[in-house]
RNA sequence: GUGGGAUUAGUUCAGCUGGUUAGAGCGCUAGUUUGUGGCACUAGAAAUCAUGGGUUCGAAUCCCAUAUCCCACCCCA
């Protein structure tokens, strides 16, 4: 029996870290310019929890949660996003109470029983963050913008960044009516799927694959036209602080979004370069969903980011991540003498923190001397009986292939100056 | 849950209409004599040909099932 890693996951090798790390790094670095802290929460909760966030009749919670009973007798599902956990450790941990707008970042792996294919996997990551306590639209325009300078600074261009209000509960409600009473004189000759939603969730209509073509489909009245009066200046309102610092979006009023929980603003970053998976970021405003797991009413956005996604449509548009050489010198041995000494040294220069290697497998010099310029360490030393008779070793560059003398009993100074 | 394509060394692939010891490039290990790498040359290790059945004198090759991978529907990040 070969094992081998589970449908829909992946290992993320230690040739390819340095893209994750280099991701990981430049995200956290644009929240924190936004004031945005960290918070790291547990990979798995009640299910309930996820049934009341995310909403009980999504296709996520119906059908692709990872749900078990734990040995207590607990249902237990790993979590298949990020927003339901911060939302319950921000009430938990009393949160409302910090000065307002509490805002946080997180980078997790979620998982989701489903399909996979390209862009799609049953375990991924996503870079995310939440704001609380801010009903916008300057925090919805803010989140934006730190999408849009991360990636700017990874280096991504000409990703279409979508935009579409949803309105509040109320407008919503209203909307249904009109919608149905729109729907009502063709709602027999639709499929079955739309025959359905249009007593449950007639919005969804509007997305049809099947019906969707259709001219009584295409025409059929868009909730943005149809927002309140407050949702209304709630969205102008959003687009004036977009104008402002010069994002540009498109308007689009298909973008629904399949979680129970968004209001008013939601968003998508799309890409053309993964596969039909193209939505690379999405997000939105969830007004009711701190109040509806049981905290006070609070209005909270956020986004959560595919960073498998990412990083393939990086790949597409041919960006190169700095990878980190760590290790700056290589100490080739030519005795046991030699070996003793060199140890040394190098037990010192890991102790002031520079990376260095030296052989581990009692390999010739010539093929030390492979392993160091195949491994890409830039520097080379080598000591022999020579070099401890001398008290002198050469350093070398390993692009330009000049040497420089150097001392031995300074070699560590030297290093600390010259190769790092 | 439903379709389509694929599965042969670590990896990328070749193996024609079934026929003896399944090949190559890259990678890996070692060597090309004596203290300077990437190149080149030589040698070596490495494959129950995804798994389980079946047809056949004989299967990597044909048939069936299962698994996994890729792509798509649905939905999402």
């Amino acid at each position: 029996m070969r094992f081998a890693a589970q449908k829909g996951t992946k290992d993320i090798l230690p040739a390819d870290i340095y893209k994750w790390h280099k991701a990981e790094k430049v995200f956290a670095g644009v929240c924190h310019d936004f004031g945005y802290e960290e918070i790291r929460i547990p990979t798995f909760e009640q299910t309930d929890l996820f049934a009341r966030g995310v909403g009980d009749t999504t296709d996520v919670v119906t059908k692709e949660m990872y749900t078990f009973n734990d040995k207590g007798g607990r249902s237990i599902t790993l979590r298949p996003e990020g927003t339901a956990g911060v939302v319950r450790s921000y009430i938990e941990n009393g949160m409302g109470s910090l000065p307002s707008p509490v805002r946080m970042f997180y980078n997790i792996t979620a998982f989701r029983y489903e399909n996979v294919q390209k862009g799609r996997m049953r375990e991924f990551h996503q870079f995310g963050l939440e704001a609380f306590g801010s009903e916008g639209p300057a925090i919805d325009a803010e989140i934006i913008s730190i999408v849009d300078i991360f990636f700017k600074k990874i280096g991504l261009k000409s990703i279409k960044l979508c935009i579409n209000s949803i309105g509040c509960p109320a407008c919503r409600k209203k909307y249904n009516e009109i919608l149905k009473d729109y729907f009502r004189p063709h709602v027999s000759g639709m499929c079955e799927d739309c025959r359905t939603r249009f007593e449950r969730n007639p919005l969804r209509m509007i997305d049809c694959k099947i019906d969707g073509e259709k001219e009584i489909v295409k025409s059929a009245p868009r909730l943005i036209d149809y927002l309140c009066d407050d949702c209304k200046a709630h969205f102008e309102g959003l687009k004036a602080n977009l104008d402002a610092v010069g994002i540009r979006y498109e308007i689009d009023p298909n973008i629904v979004r399949g979680l129970d929980y968004y209001t008013r603003t939601v968003f998508e970053f799309v890409s053309e370069n993964v596969g039909t998976q193209g939505t690379i970021c999405g997000g939105g405003r969830y007004d009711g969903l701190v109040e509806n797991c049981g905290g006070a009413a609070t209005p909270g956005i956020g986004f959560a980011m595919g960073v498998e996604r990412l990083l393939m449509e990086a790949e597409a548009q041919g960006i190169v991540f700095d990878k980190n050489d760590s290790v700056r010198i290589y100490i080739a041995g030519m005795s046991e003498a030699a070996g003793a000494k060199i140890a040394k040294l190098c037990y010192d220069l890991r102790l002031e923190g520079i990376g260095c290697e030296t052989d581990l497998m009692k390999r010739s010099f010539k093929a030390q001397m492979k392993y160091a310029g195949k491994s890409g360490i830039p520097f080379l030393a080598v000591i022999g009986d020579d070099e401890l008779a001398s008290g002198e070793v050469k350093v070398k560059n390993m692009a330009t292939g000049e040497e420089t003398p150097v001392r031995l009993d300074g070699f560590v100074e030297y290093c600390k100056g010259n190769i790092v």
